[in-house]
DNA sequence: TAAATAACTGCAATCGATTACAGTCTGTTT
DNA sequence: AAACAGACTGTAATCGATTGCAGTTATTTA
């Protein structure tokens, strides 16, 4: 790997001029600006980012934080942080946590040793640790989905789950359901609470009777919509209608349900939440609720970046719309 | 964020024992040491990673270029690279390249620019542009699934899909099967092929007929494995049994199939190829070839690492294990 | 024509670490 | 008691850039 003065050598400057030639082009003359931009190339000429990185006091990257790699809704989102990141020069640090805390440490220490200028946290958790807070109060910093706990109000993007959840259940009731079963996934977040809250209110509203023992479920994957519902089919009550708190439940859920001989929607309807890909292709297609993660992704890279170039933020709170998107896996209560 | 030498005022020492008590603590006397941790505690003192990779030379990361993040395999492969990656102290710059080489060039540039020090890639172009090509033969860099196309040999870490696709061939001709269709993923690439090729042989042997107008399909996707089976099916021949070269494209095929009322497996066999996690939930579950993606990521870090660390590689091509996975997708022909 | 301005370019300090080399001190060996 | 080894520690050069300041021309203005 050649070094600037290698290029200096050859074109018969100083570093100063090829460094400007490299980010301020207008600054040299046209003449010395061709000659050095020759010696670049005849060099193999890269500039070093990590020197040049000490200097700026910038890196440059974002690290991203995701609980869960395996989620295709986290991963969507992640498409969107690249895809903005990129288009601003700037890359990503992945980091999948597991919902771990000395992981979330450790990436989170990244932005506080100049490895990263900025963090983006698919995730509620406060990742830093308390020894770390302190430093914390400062650094750039995002979630996605779900606001991060701490004293300090870090901007969220996020849905409004509480309507989406009473859009969702309003199609249930519409569709005569009265007995409910809900398989979650986390449950002491706010997620958790907006969402059976929004559930909770249009039963109110509709003077249907829930019991707290008709929630099940701790983790967002296949395997707990198949325990939820096999635990939901066990109880006195078989609901007519399951919520489910993600698509991979849903599918779980689903999955379940018919190898206990039962049918889908006829027997049983389910419905699940974000709306990734595989979803239009189950059988039955899932009804979910779309959550925009691209655009999700997107809109964080613009927060943190903002906070990195010390602008002020317009909000706190950036909320985006979702649809709800009827399909087959949901439908009348069977008389 | 507070640098080396406000620690060195605390504790009352040099920058040099600083650096030392952090990097060979036992080069530093323990009462000095002990001095030292307590300013670097009251300092809040995180040392700059980048200044440190100016004089070392090494970023510890590595660059993953991903043809598509959106793909469930290639995330269990992230998975496996990430964790070894952070077992080892390096840490994982993403790079989703879509398959544009313009992106490839991008993120592999990382390498030359000392922002990484070697370079996984999860595709089987030559991700450096030209101008970059003689700078690249010294770069570390594995490929996974696919023996990058290039005048070095870099190596690989792959599964062998002739025997495997030999495997599901004569999985679905012991069924009887005797009316094929492929769907395809990329027409130009090795895994296609050998993958072709392994599917010819069994059907040789079997002294069945193969016609190549009955491969289709050129994407790894739901989308395309609809197409595909659209296309499978409107031909004058009807497969009964449809090999999908990767699980996507068999969730696709499956949903268009039954959307014709036809019926899996028992008007058609469909087997897939990857074995994510969500075939086994599909309906009917997914029979498929079980690559060891995440052990293929490990395995990934382990070679580049080689590389980076200078020490010979025993091999230049490190081939997985597959398994066939039999599930209720593929049956015996209907007479 | 002298003075002022503009347009480039170079010098050298600097970013925050790492590390070869040399120096100091203590303890051993002869 | 002198010589030497061992254990620490400090000095200062260095990594590869960036950039404020000053110097040199060239051009414009008065």
């Amino acid at each position: 790997m050649s070094t600037i003065k290698e290029v200096c050598q050859l074109a018969g400057v100083s570093t100063a001029t090829v460094s400007r030639t490299l980010k301020n082009p207008n600054m040299v003359n046209v003449k010395t600006r061709e000659r050095i931009f020759a010696a670049i190339e005849k060099a193999g000429y890269r500039p070093n980012v990590m020197a040049s990185s000490v200097k700026t006091g910038k890196s440059n990257s974002l690290v991203v934080l995701v609980p869960n790699l395996s989620n295709p809704f986290f991963l969507r989102i992640i498409q969107g942080i690249e895809k903005a990141a990129q288009e601003n020069g700037y890359s990503v640090l992945l980091g999948d946590t597991q919902g771990e805390p000395h992981r979330e440490h450790e990436y989170a220490g990244m932005v506080l040793s100049n490895r990263a200028d900025g963090l983006i946290h698919l995730d509620h958790s406060f990742p830093f640790s308390d020894n770390d807070a302190l430093l914390a109060e400062k650094v750039p910093m995002v979630s996605v989905c779900e606001r991060i706990v701490s004293d300090k109000q870090y901007p969220v993007i996020e849905l409004d789950n509480y309507s989406a959840c009473r859009a969702l259940a309003k199609h249930l009731t519409s569709y005569g359901h009265k007995r409910f079963g809900i398989i979650a996934g986390q449950n002491e977040s706010q997620i958790f609470r907006d969402r059976l809250g929004g559930i909770k209110s249009v039963l109110n509203e509709e003077g249907i009777d829930f019991d707290d023992s008709m929630v099940v479920g701790n983790e967002y994957s296949y395997e707990s919509g198949s325990a939820g519902a096999k635990a939901l089919l066990a109880g006195k009550v078989r609901p007519t209608a399951i919520f489910c708190f993600n698509d991979d439940i849903a599918i779980g859920a689903i999955h379940e349900i018919k190898k206990h001989g039962l049918k889908v929607p006829d027997d049983i309807s389910v419905v699940g939440f974000d709306n990734i890909k595989v979803s239009a292709y189950m059988d039955p297609p899932l009804t979910t609720i779309d959550q925009p993660a691209y655009e999700m992704g997107r809109k964080a890279v613009e927060v943190v970046l903002q906070q990195i170039r010390k602008k002020p933020l317009t909000r706190n709170r950036e909320i985006v719309q979702f649809r709800i998107i009827e399909r087959a896996s949901s439908g009348a209560v069977s008389s």
